[in-house]
DNA sequence: TGATGTGGTTGACGTGGATCAACGGCGCGC
DNA sequence: GCGCGCCGTTGATCCACGTCAACCACATCA
């Protein structure tokens, strides 16, 4: 969940090397297309592109990038660092419903009521690209592309969505927590970072509330993982020893609610 | 989940009359344009959209719209009828992920990937309007309103999938049946039925895979609103005595996983 | 260097919902 | 009109995970 190495991290970025260019926002220039909206389009496509960015926005670990509530008015592409986003209920329960890195996109709940309908928090010191909605409806107009790619990326949520809702449905906690980890690793190899080792940025607590699972049993479970030789833990450190194991937790094990 | 009064229901449709028109499928002719796809445009938009539909389908009850990894073609309205989608692990768990009736559209899934991620199997006899995505997405490039409604169709389902998160990953059993009542009931009257009397078209089993529970733990749940004077239950036939009680329900009640 | 706070681990115990099992109601085909 | 199969209900028992509580690791700050 690390962008620009803001933190001291094991990984290290074996593709794409990141220059922060605080300068230029355009996305044809943005080392992170591939991970992001614009990824498949033609070059031609991506110069009409050059306006889309309005502006980046930083925003400090802990705070908000936008509440439930608020008027929606742009979607976010995350450039540096890594957010959550959760729901909250009257009685104060709090449901994470997801984790986003580099190149993935906030904020798509917001169209449909033209308020966003939950909280973006940032797990770290990041940026943000804010791409002003009214202009990308207009720019999809016209560039087939980016049409395109922008209804995947709302597709992509959907069935992100169905994912974790299978993952809350029907597994038990061993098995959340190894798909958890799994599909971690597998978006930091999607950035160029190791398969195998890397740092959280969220606590037992939110990776709870996200697995639909009490703090305690999230940790229980590192421990077992830990005692099987499944992965090494070290606070927040995570070391994936044996993958395949890991596959495999999730695969087996009928049962559970 | 009654569209066209196909089964004894108790429910009237007050406010749209239906009449089955099987020679014309154009949205401007749709008496469930409200809640379809193109609600909210004018009607020039409107009359733009003739040549959308391509098609209308029967699906008998029990059988799939689609199948998971069937390739992407087309998105689809329901016209008739009621359907649930659901995901299958290897091992052969399901998780329901949605159960969807009149004007609801189905197939979002596909779009990311270019095929099918869940199954759609039809729950009665049904009828759905086929909309083919290339035109789709060709004609919302030219018709804005198109473009926009879709777009919100797209961001409702992400939202609505995080309140089902929000369910299974941090309400009890009866919670959640409190939630899935209210909201059926809620879709009920927005399709002219009774709020408060109707009938399920899923077993037990169905709505405990939606729920994350066990289909005992459901009937259960439901013998106990009966007991407390909440709800009336005869097999698949329910009336909500007291909806005040039920909403209570959903809102206090800490603790759970 | 010690005080304070936040996050993580671990243990003992309780419980909500799963599991297993028996039975009843209802629709369907013969 | 009867037998069969599916669906739903209910009871007894079990267990995975929640709850409560103590303690530890580490960071921040005075």
């Amino acid at each position: 969940m690390n962008g620009q190495g803001s933190e001291s991290d094991v990984q290290m970025k074996v593709t794409v090397p990141v220059t922060v260019n605080g300068l230029k926002s355009a996305c044809s220039q943005c080392n992170l297309l591939e991970l992001c909206l614009p990824f498949g389009m033609s070059e031609h496509e991506l110069n009409r592109l050059d306006d889309l960015v309005g502006a980046r926005r930083k925003i400090k670990r802990q705070q908000n990038l936008y509440r439930a509530g608020d008027p929606f008015e742009a979607i976010y592409a995350i450039r540096a660092g890594s957010f959550k986003t959760d729901v909250l209920l009257e009685d104060g329960r709090e449901q994470v419903t997801g984790f986003q890195m580099t190149g993935e996109i906030l904020g798509l709940d917001g169209i449909s009521a033209e308020s966003h309908s939950c909280n973006a928090v940032a797990l770290e010191d990041s940026e943000v690209c804010v791409i002003g909605y009214a202009r990308l409806e207009e720019l999809s107009r016209e560039v087939e592309g980016l049409q395109h790619q922008f209804h995947k990326v709302m597709s992509r949520e959907i069935v992100r969505d169905h994912g974790v809702m299978m993952l809350l449905g029907s597994m038990r906690a061993e098995e959340r927590l190894a798909a958890f980890l799994l599909n971690l690793s597998q978006r930091f190899t999607a950035r160029g970072f190791s398969a195998a080792e890397f740092n959280l940025r969220m606590t037992r607590e939110e990776i709870g509330s996200y697995l639909g699972l009490k703090l305690e049993t999230v940790s229980r479970a590192f421990s077992r993982f830990q005692e099987e030789g499944i992965v090494a833990v070290q606070q927040k450190h995570i070391r994936i020893l044996d993958p395949g194991r890991l596959k495999k937790i999730l695969q087996h094990q009928a049962g559970g609610r």
